[in-house]
Formats: structure tokens, C-alpha cells, sequence
RNA sequence: CGGGGCGUAGCGCAGCCUGGUAGCGCACCUGCAUGGGGUGCAGGUGGUCGGAGGUUCAAAUCCUCUCGCCCCGACCA
């Protein structure tokens, strides 16, 4: 490709609202633009990348022995009226009419349209397992879009359905997946991670999440240095260990504590730790009430954890201040479990606490020295904290470590949720009509993208694995319009690597230097090659890496077999 | 949807408080010079100031309504 002739849409500084890394040099870089929130064109850039990641994602479904359909886009409500989630989506669910009046949606994903595919096409055991999928456009009206690409309204997703008759099939078929897509994002260059997940509202019985490894990611991952266990913090239980309560040495006391509200206030205003104050976290209840949740100081309420309690509504909710002020006549700083009037759930670790500091339920005073089943009847216990670095993984097998992920992938495994509400059924052996079991498998495909540069970059731009790179190398030639002993070389490089099949972009823009490198640097092609008069003299070109932080020269005549070198690994 | 913020040229911003001929930098076009890290000089193109209504002799500026976008929360690939 020849710049002179393409869309490089670069920029020098990037649109203001535009915040995370990846976000901001997917803009700088040209390879989207904005249409509306969350709705997005893909430059002619852009769009070489996506196109990369996606034609990795099909090789290897395709491998897997999965069949690819297309499924639309639009689809009728009958078949979502029919599952029941025509009702339960939500506003999330974009609907829509046609001239007929008619009831339509835009998919947010397309379990609804394969079942009726499948319960139409197959009719037989000898047809199963099989497994379809669909490299296609999703919607989701999400409530709010952010982060460019990352949690777009329309983006691009790879999902696959697998059909079987049984528990066991689904579990092999299910295992592949685990495996097409470690493969998978082992091709793409990406450091990832695959754990256990929530099955959420999805349902069935087992889940993995997929993760980009990227400190920016909305998600905490939890594993050991094994890589034994891993799992989304969500899913993690806290250890039960230590959990044997110290005895009570102090007696209750009211202490003033004016102004002292956050945790790390109130402990060192009091010069206690703050492990043993406790905080106490107003939700609201799932009966229209208030629940109190009891933690230690130094951990964090997980909200998964939380919403499968009872007493909690779900989803989870945090109380206003003036519910707060109204209910419980004090503000939310200065709360504590002691004489409080409505459900009290404390977590195994805060009731391991004895001496405790915590709100006395009236504005500007602590409580000191408290013990529970003491000073306040012992509250109904239960697991409702995120896990913490260093302590015991579930499986005995080590320290926990926590980082973040961005959620590329995920695969479930849905059991008869849909086939059973559209009477998906074929004939086993014996002629016995069986509900079909099924297993569900995405792939964030345009998240791919935007995550794979939040995990490569630096503040030059973007530094793209070269799996996924819009092209492979960059020819700069400097002073080419000047020189025709210039024009002739690069001309006759470019043609040899283009021929070679290799993706080659040719700055041919009659750019100074500077700018030809900024922008080769921004938008992240991994291999250069810098072509000057003074290099044609000495039989060199100048070749740098994206990665190296110096250049080096190589022989004219051994530049294809370098390139040809380079790329191979 | 709750909380916060912003809409002035493609991008980044000033002007608004205190109404009086719409500005700066980058980008873009032309010319000359320059030519290994976003070069210099000169000249130029481009804006119904998000939209509607109102106040006023006069509105980017004041008032009312409205639309859009971004950020923080709950959802998810």
C-alpha cells in the first residue's frame, strides 16, 4: 500500500473526551471515528486490524470443526417472546417496528435465532454434535457506551452454539472451545488468561471468561503462581482459615470522633488499625428494606457475592444519603452494627474481630472496644468480601495474585435453558425424542483490538503484535521526490516484498523525516526500513524494530532475507 | 436511570462573567525556502458559535426549553 494514496487519518491530538490509552490512539492512529455514543465507523486502518483478528478467530473455529453461518442482525420478536426474554432483557434490548407494525429487535445475541434453526434443521443423533457460529454485528443499547471500541453499542462478535444430546458431549465439545480459544489468543500475540466466571444471568452450569492481561482492565482476576486456580475475583470464595475469634480484653465505649468518616480516618484518628474497625455498608434490601453489610476495614465489599444473599437486592444497590439520614438518623460514616434496627450480614472475616472500632450510629462518634455476641447479638455470617493478595487460593495450592483483565472471551455451558422454553428436541437412538443441551462460546472481536493495544503501547503509540498489525513493515524513504536512484531502490523493495506477500506500507507522502517516523511509530507498523541517499551510498538500508530503541543497517543485498527472517519469528 | 461536566472550523482551545463586525494553535490549500525526528516564512480555504424560542436597537455572550456528547455508578464480548 502506498500512503499517498491511502486514508491516514492521524492525528496529533486526540479528541478530549476521549480517556483510555487504547481509546485515545485508536482515534490518533485513524482507525475509527466516533458516529454517535458507542457507534463507530472503522477507517481503512482500523478495519485491517479487525479484519486480522477475525480471520485468526475463523481459522481456528473452522479448525475446531465448527460451521460458520450469518445469522441477522434484525430479528422478530416472536422467537424472544417465545425463550421469554423478549420481557426480561430490558431496555438493553433495541426494539423496533417495521411498516407492518411488527415487532423486531436488533440482536444482542442470537441464541434465540440458532435454537430455531436447529430445531428446524436436525432431526437426528447422527447430526450431533454440532457447533455453528458467526463472526457478526451485535447491539446492545448498553446504558452507557465507554472507552471507544472497548464497550461500543455495535461491535463485532464471534459467537458459536453447540447442540448435544448429552451432559458428557457437551463437556468435550466444551473442553475444544477452552482450547480453540487459548489457541486463538496465543496466535493473536496477547498475554491473557483464562479463568472461572460467574455464570450469571446466562445460567448453566460451568463458565471461563477469557482475559487480555492489561493494568487498565475493568475486571480483577485472581490466580496462583502455578496457574492451577484462576478465577474472577467474583467467583472466588475467601479461605475460612484464622477465622477463630480473639477474646475480648476492652469494654464498649463511645468515643468522639469529629469529622471522621472514611475507614483510614477514623483509624488514625484512633490509632487503631484498620483491621479492626469495621465498616458498615447500606444496601438496599430485596423487600423494600435496608441491609447493613459488616466488613473489615481493610476489605472490599464484592458486589456478585453480595446479590446472591436473599436479604440483598439484586442487582446490587448502595442506599442515598437521605434514606440514610431518614432511616437510620445518622450519616453513612458513622454507622455501626450496634443497636442497628434492621438486618445486620457481617463477613466470616469481621466476625473474626474482637476490640472492634466502628460508627455508633450518631454523627461524630465511634465505638471502641466492641465484641460481638457481647454488645450486640451475633448477625447472620457469610462470605461477602473480595479475596486479598497473598491469601490461600481455594484449592490449597498456593498464595493468590491479583491483576486485571480485559473480558475478551467467554464460554458456558447453557444446559436446556433454550431448548427446552423453544422445544428444541431431536431423535437418540432409540428413537426417544431428548431436549437438545447446549453450550455457548464469544469472542469480543472488536474488543480484541482495542484491548490488544491497551496491552501494547508506549507514548510513541501503538506497538502491535505482528499477528494483528495493519501492516507488517514500514519502507521511509527520506528525500525520495529528490532523488530518482531513491525512488528506484524503494520502488524496486517494495515491489519485491509485496510480491513475496508481504504487507508492506510505502511512505511515499512527501513528508519530512519527522513525520513519516511519528506517524509509522503511532500507528504501530513493527518493522521499519529508513531508505536515504547517504544509505544507497554505503549499499545500506536503516532498520529498526517498534520495539528496539536503535536502528541498525543492513546490506542492500540482504535485505529480503532479513525481512523475510524478521517476520518469521 | 441517578450524580457530575462539556457543546465555538477536522482536532485542541480562548472569547461568555461585564451583549456591540467570531479569534488562536494544529491540520488543510498555494508559493518560496528547508530536507534524518511532528521545519521556517508568506498568503489563503473553512464556522447558521448544538437546536428552538424569548429579552434587546443589537445575542456565541442574558433567560427558557430542547438535543447531543463525555466522565463516575449498575450490565456485558
Amino acid at each position: 500500500m502506498r500512503l499517498s494514496q491511502y486514508l491516514l487519518a492521524t492525528l496529533r491530538e486526540a479528541p478530549a473526551d476521549a480517556e483510555v490509552i487504547s481509546h485515545r490512539l485508536m482515534l490518533r492512529s485513524g482507525m475509527i471515528r466516533q458516529l454517535a455514543a458507542g457507534i463507530y465507523t472503522w477507517l481503512p486502518l482500523g478495519l485491517r486490524v479487525l479484519r486480522k483478528v477475525e480471520a485468526i478467530v475463523r481459522e481456528e473455529m473452522d479448525r475446531s470443526g465448527a460451521q460458520e453461518v450469518l445469522m441477522s442482525g434484525v430479528q422478530p420478536a416472536e422467537l424472544w417472546q417465545e425463550s421469554g426474554r423478549w420481557d426480561k432483557y430490558g431496555p438493553e434490548l433495541l426494539r423496533l417496528k417495521d411498516r407492518h407494525d411488527r415487532d423486531f429487535c436488533l440482536g444482542p445475541t442470537h441464541e434465540e435465532i440458532i435454537t430455531d434453526l436447529v430445531r428446524r434443521e436436525i432431526r437426528s443423533y447422527k447430526q450431533l454434535p454440532a457447533n455453528f457460529y458467526q463472526i457478526q454485528t451485535k447491539f446492545r443499547d448498553e446504558i452507557r457506551p465507554r472507552f471507544g471500541i472497548m464497550r461500543a453499542r455495535e461491535f463485532l462478535m464471534k459467537d458459536a452454539y453447540s447442540f448435544h444430546l448429552t451432559e458428557a458431549c457437551l463437556q468435550k465439545t466444551y473442553d475444544q472451545m477452552y482450547a480453540t480459544y487459548s489457541r486463538i489468543f496465543d496466535r493473536l500475540g496477547l498475554k491473557y488468561r483464562a479463568v472461572l466466571a460467574d455464570t450469571g444471568n446466562i445460567g448453566g452450569s460451568t463458565s471461563h471468561e477469557f482475559h487480555v492481561l492489561a493494568d487498565s482492565g475493568e475486571d480483577t482476576i485472581v490466580y496462583t503462581e502455578n496457574g492451577k486456580y484462576a478465577a474472577n475475583i467474583e467467583m472466588t470464595p475467601a479461605p475460612d482459615e484464622d477465622l477463630t475469634r480473639l477474646a475480648s480484653q476492652q469494654t464498649m465505649q463511645t468515643v468522639d470522633t469529629p469529622a471522621q468518616h472514611t475507614i483510614e480516618e477514623v483509624s488514625q484518628f484512633l490509632k487503631v488499625p484498620a483491621e479492626r474497625c469495621l465498616k458498615t455498608l447500606i444496601v438496599n434490601g430485596s423487600h423494600d428494606d435496608l441491609v447493613a453489610l459488616v466488613l473489615r476495614g481493610d476489605h472490599e465489599l464484592n458486589r456478585v457475592k453480595a446479590e446472591k444473599l436473599g436479604a440483598v437486592a439484586k442487582p446490587l444497590s448502595f442506599a442515598s444519603a437521605e434514606t440514610i439520614q431518614k432511616t437510620l438518623k445518622c450519616n453513612a460514616g458513622s454507622i455501626g452494627p450496634v443497636n442497628l434496627n434492621i438486618t445486620v450480614i457481617a463477613d466470616h472475616s469481621a466476625l473474626a474481630v474482637g476490640d472492634f472500632v466502628c460508627g455508633a450510629n450518631e454523627n461524630g462518634k465511634h465505638l471502641t472496644g466492641v465484641n460481638w455476641g457481647q454488645d450486640l447479638p451475633e448477625p447472620q455470617a457469610a462470605d461477602i468480601r473480595n479475596v486479598v493478595a497473598g491469601e490461600a487460593a481455594p484449592d490449597g495450592a498456593g498464595e493468590l495474585r491479583i491483576a486485571r483483565g480485559i473480558e475478551v472471551g467467554h464460554i458456558f455451558q447453557l444446559g436446556t435453558k433454550y431448548s427446552s422454553a423453544m422445544k428444541a428436541v431431536c431423535l437418540d437412538e432409540k428413537g426417544v425424542s431428548k431436549t437438545l443441551t447446549m453450550g455457548c462460546y464469544g469472542i469480543g472481536v472488536s474488543r480484541i483490538v482495542a484491548a490488544a493495544i491497551e496491552q501494547n503501547n508506549d507514548d510513541k503509540g501503538i506497538i502491535w503484535p505482528v499477528a494483528i498489525a495493519p501492516f507488517e513493515i514500514a519502507l521511509v524513504p527520506i528525500n525520495m521526490h529528490k532523488s530518482e536512484r531513491l525512488r528506484t531502490a524503494v520502488m524496486k523493495l517494495y515491489q519485491e516484498l509485496s510480491d513475496a506477500g508481504i504487507e508492506v506500507v510505502l511512505d511515499d507522502r512527501k513528508e519530512r523525516p519527522g513525520v513519516m517516523f511519528a506517524d509509522m511509530e503511532l500507528i504501530g507498523i513493527p518493522h521499519r526500513l529508513t531508505f536515504s541517499e547517504s544509505g544507497l551510498d554505503a549499499e545500506t538500508i536503516e532498520y529498526k524494530s517498534r520495539t528496539d530503541k536503535d536502528s541498525q543497517d543492513i546490506k542492500l543485498s540482504d535485505v529480503v532475507g532479513f525481512i523475510h527472517s524478521r517476520l518469521m519469528k
